[in-house]
RNA sequence: CGGGCUGUGGCUCAGCCUGGUAGAGCGCUUCGUUCGGGACGAAGAGGUCGUGGGUUCGAAUCCCGCCAGCCCGACCA
């Protein structure tokens, strides 16, 4: 084929139309007839399933445990806490009916008339805070019920007017930590822990390096006191947040009534967080790692971690091969990488060799292996990286291979978060004045991350984010980003730079 | 919810202005030749032209209503 790249167009010349066909080439999830709700095909769920597992293992560590709360809440729930009823009112899905009346038309159609009207509209949930807050108050007694500490893997939906896939959709599926605790300082502790998990599981594990800080008022999750993100950094150079912890101070205790009794015999409100995840992280992934040629996934959650293709140039060698190419499959998957066995599949299918190839390629599969009968002769596979180009491929006797096979992989995951780190270092920057800033986020620029001695208002973000469509991302932590200064914007003095970035 | 655009086989689209009853490329199936490689040739499957109504001898094409989607705003994990 004359195309020199797999994707088009290429990332320079659409990012938002590269992102579409990547996400469709690759196989992951396509839209439905349900407007923005996603198919997540197995491709995109089995790399969904994998950031599950291995989140799961260190919400466990981290001394939480799952559980399961409804899809629906009252309405009524919803507006207990004004802050919150307001921020997600303009997205909510509401039940209003519980049954259906069939209908025979004249012309032979069935029509299904909704009836039972409700007594209180339900809300499909956007998030479960108002609801599982509702059990806490159940359950909580005395001091010596906490702190509480839950998770929940589940679907929630928000109405997005613009979805994307993965991205924005009208259902997705996240996890939603919620705790209670009877102090605040523990309630903090607790919202820097996730986040802290979520900034680390960032880095080792998709490969991407993270932002860790906390969000403006502006920014903050409804009803939240505080609210802190790990913002990363995609190749178009938008940020996109990638995991919010939230400390809710007393806000959803009071509107949930969760009530103790205290060491000192008196009823206390507990202090609350929430922290959650979702397949937005898939998204991020692509942007952040994806070439011309399609999705890279980092091997440590890739859903087949190594592709063994089998060469079969002659009908009278091909069970020989396919055999050859099982039985190395067979042994790799007897080794563990990052604890977990070796995710291997022998692609079978008696398709062109270089189409499929290609196809895997396109999938993001961390490493391909071909083996035909010149290798089981000379006792050798040919070894692709997706990191490296198309074309790029090394012959190494099978021996080294299987003793080196890990140390591949974890060097692919290295490559990966070094290209995404320099990416990010490379475009972002430490400006003063109003005129950089405006010149930095102009149309024909890059664009990137800012970084910004601030001392202004909401409104005055709110300007910002108006005129040039940039807003705050965080106000980071990190020694590198306390300076001495001016607020570009305002003149007034300012001890801390933040974040300024366009976002998703 | 405002402004613009578009709905034709699985995908991308042509045809519509100047009505006459459906096309291309890719994909798919079969056969053959190739093939350490996203190859080539031949044959073939697949469409109530978003939907309802109107004009007409005749509508993908003209007119009206409705629905859906896309883009630009406001909102967002």
């Amino acid at each position: 084929m004359s195309n020199a790249t797999a994707i088009t167009p290429t990332r320079a010349q659409d990012f938002p139309e590269w992102y579409q066909q990547v996400v469709r080439a690759a196989d992951m999830a396509e839209n439905s007839e349900v407007r923005g709700c996603m198919v997540i095909k197995p491709w995109g769920y089995g790399l969904w399933e994998n950031i599950q597992r291995q989140l799961d293992v260190k919400f466990k560590e981290t001394g939480h445990v799952n559980a399961y709360f409804p899809l629906l809440i009252p309405l009524s729930y919803l507006e207990k806490e004004a802050q919150h009823a307001e921020g997600f009112a303009t997205e909510c899905a509401v039940v209003t009916h519980h049954r259906l009346e069939v209908q025979k038309q004249p012309d032979g159609t069935t029509k299904m008339i909704p009836t039972g009207e409700l007594a209180e509209p339900l809300v499909i949930r956007p998030t479960s805070e108002t609801i599982i807050g509702a059990a806490f108050a159940r359950w909580v007694e005395s001091y010596r019920d906490l702190p509480l500490l839950i998770n929940q893997w589940c679907n929630v939906m928000r109405w997005e007017m613009r979805p994307r896939l993965f991205l924005r959709t009208a259902e997705f599926l996240w996890q939603e930590g919620h705790t209670a605790h009877e102090t605040a300082e523990e309630a903090i502790a607790e919202t820097r822990t996730m986040h802290k998990v979520y900034e680390d599981f960032m880095r080792d594990h998709l490969a991407i390096p993270v932002i860790p800080g906390e969000k403006t008022e502006r920014e903050r999750f409804p009803g939240a006191v505080q609210t802190f993100t790990v913002e990363a950094m995609v190749q178009d150079k938008k940020a996109i947040q990638a995991g919010t912890s939230h400390y809710l101070g007393q806000n959803f205790a009071k509107a949930a009534n969760i009530q103790f009794l205290g060491r000192d015999n008196t009823r206390q409100l507990a202090h609350t967080t929430s922290w959650g995840v979702s397949t937005r992280m898939i998204g991020t992934v692509i942007m952040a790692h994806g070439d011309d040629d399609g999705v890279i996934i980092p091997p440590r959650v890739a859903p087949n971690q190594i592709v063994i293709l089998p060469v079969t140039p002659k009908a009278e060698t091909r069970q020989e091969v396919i055999d050859a190419c099982e039985a190395l499959a067979k042994t790799l998957r007897m080794q563990t990488f990052a604890g977990e066995p070796l995710r291997v599949h022998v692609d079978k299918r008696d398709l062109q060799g270089g189409a499929k190839n290609w196809e895997w390629i396109k999938k993001g599969v961390p490493m391909r292996l071909e083996m035909g009968p010149r290798d089981i002769t000379s006792r050798s596979v040919a070894v692709c990286r997706r990191d490296q180009g198309p074309k790029a491929k090394e012959f190494v006797p099978k021996e080294e291979f299987l003793q080196s096979v890990t140390e591949r992989l974890q060097d692919i995951q290295d490559s990966l978060l070094a290209r995404a780190t320099a990416l990010r270092d490379a475009n972002m920057k430490k400006l003063e004045t109003l005129e950089e800033f405006k010149a930095f986020f102009a149309e024909d620029s890059e664009g990137g991350f800012a970084m910004m001695n601030w001392a202004g208002s909401s409104d005055d973000e709110d300007t910002l984010s108006k005129d040039l469509k940039v807003t705050i991302r965080c106000i980071p932590h990190g020694d590198q980003f306390a300076e001495e200064g001016k607020c570009f914007l305002t003149g007034k003095p300012s001890s801390r730079r933040v974040v300024f970035a366009r976002s998703y």
